[in-house]
DNA sequence: AAACTGACTAATA
DNA sequence: CTATTAGCCAGTT
């Protein structure tokens, strides 16, 4: 039997995927707001680690577009992310103020 | 087991 | 406003 819970066993990447998936269109959170709810409220970083491994095979089910920055600001990366990242959210109705989320219109709070 | 890495954050200057 | 610093977390070398 397995003596440690679901989200243990399933890595802590797969709570993130977790928390992730449960973020409505239109709303935004933090990584470090994810990290919070994880339990662990310094693990911000982690959390972006574990969006950076998102399988493919997830990318449908996991909005990873909608987890910003403190302050609503888009990480920044290689590649196509944040522009990409910036699009979708604007699709969805979400305002950018000089590239920043308003948090206070759209950040997704329990 | 120690060192390094990075989709973070808050504090300083 | 931008730049720098230090702290923190999980996974990889």
């Amino acid at each position: 039997m397995n003596a440690t819970p679901p989200d243990a066993a399933e890595g802590f990447f797969a709570a993130v995927y977790a928390a992730v998936r449960r973020v409505p269109a239109g709303r935004v959170v933090t990584y470090g707001s994810v990290a919070r709810l994880l339990g662990v409220p310094r693990g911000a970083r982690a959390v972006g680690w574990a969006l950076r491994a998102l399988p493919r095979r997830l990318e449908r089910d996991v909005p990873w577009h909608r987890v910003v920055g403190a302050g609503g600001r888009i990480a920044a990366r290689p590649g196509p992310g944040p522009g990409l990242q910036a699009r979708r959210l604007r699709a969805e109705g979400v305002r950018l103020r000089a590239g920043r989320v308003d948090m206070r219109a759209h950040e997704l709070r329990p």
